[in-house]
DNA sequence: GTCTATAGACGGATAGAC
DNA sequence: GTCTATCCGTCTATAGAC
């Protein structure tokens, strides 16, 4: 296994502090002494703290989508495509200790404060409603849907609710709250 | 009418700087600045920054509370009542600017660093849940439902879904797909 | 209550030597 | 790439005079 180039360190270590205690609260100092490298090597890189934010969420939203086609590409029956989606973010949420969804946590801390991250959650949110619309318009095309797309709204606005609760709570009873509704509304 | 106590000043303008730009990104300095008052008066009201921010959540749950109260207070229809609630928090983010859920937003920003915070959120949710589950618990007596409690986190995990899409998509059309769905699930 | 001054720590960022 | 030193601003909080 090569060794870890030493700008992946600096993302991997301030991706995990600016998730587990927040942007504003991670400082440039713990990120060096945490990466172990020295603070003219992380200029050297990136040009600012924002210049990182934006490469952490670039980040995130690769590994995001990654998890989500593998979680449910081996899967054929539609109706198991959408549970496999919310068992996705239930996992998430499972191994990083209900820490929440990332991109809503950025968006939380900054508001509108930053013109180009809230532009970019708002897309990365939209593709994840665009994920959610095709598998739903594929369970549609079998099974006759009255509104596939309202549809998939509603599968998103309830595995978002679940996320959001799971994070207060400590709990991931909310997906499987989650699941049920979906299975009584998809026969 | 009488003046505007200095307390209730600092927390009025607290809040909105805590709420609005965020707690991490609002200073003391900005505070006192806004609400027109020494730094030393400041601190003769409150022991600290902390000690602000708790009494800036006792009042938005109080604020909340009472506007979910008056929300609902002259309506008969149990399903009624459950589409109010929708309507109350579609209201609140309309007049906010969609800056969100007060107390989503302060744990997304402080995640699990404060104790106290976290535990007071929580609680503040499952009171929120408690009321839906009243209202849900007179539309099932009314007229059956087969699980009255799951479709009360339901409901709340649609509501909450719809607050933080809306926060980010800056419309409130997902509440109206709640509602939509709400109204074929409550026939 | 008001004001100003200041402590002491930490923020992001830069420069120079190796 | 490493290291240290440093600038300058801001942070929370305290102290003293009025």
């Amino acid at each position: 296994m090569k060794k870890e180039k030493v700008h992946d360190r600096i993302i991997r270590v301030a991706s995990e502090l600016f998730y587990k205690q927040g942007y504003n609260s991670t400082g440039i100092n713990q990120i060096i002494a945490e990466a172990d490298i020295a603070i003219g090597s992380l200029y050297n890189h990136f040009s600012s703290k924002n210049d990182l934010l934006h490469a952490y969420l670039i980040q995130e939203e690769i590994g995001w989508f990654d998890g989500f086609e593998k979680s449910i590409v081996n899967i054929e029956e539609p109706k198991e495509k959408i549970i496999a989606v919310i068992d996705y973010r239930k996992k998430l949420q499972q191994s990083s200790g209900f820490a929440g969804c990332h991109f809503i946590k950025i968006i939380s801390e900054i508001g509108d404060g930053n013109a180009v991250v809230s532009d970019f959650v708002k897309k990365h949110k939209d593709k994840q409603k665009e994920m959610i619309r095709i598998i739903v318009k594929e369970y549609s095309d079998k099974h006759q849907l009255e509104d596939a797309s309202l549809m998939a709204d509603q599968v998103f606005l309830l595995i978002e609710g679940a996320v959001v609760t799971s994070t207060i709570s400590k709990k991931n009873d909310s997906f499987d709250q989650v699941k049920k509704m979906i299975k009584g509304l998809l026969p």
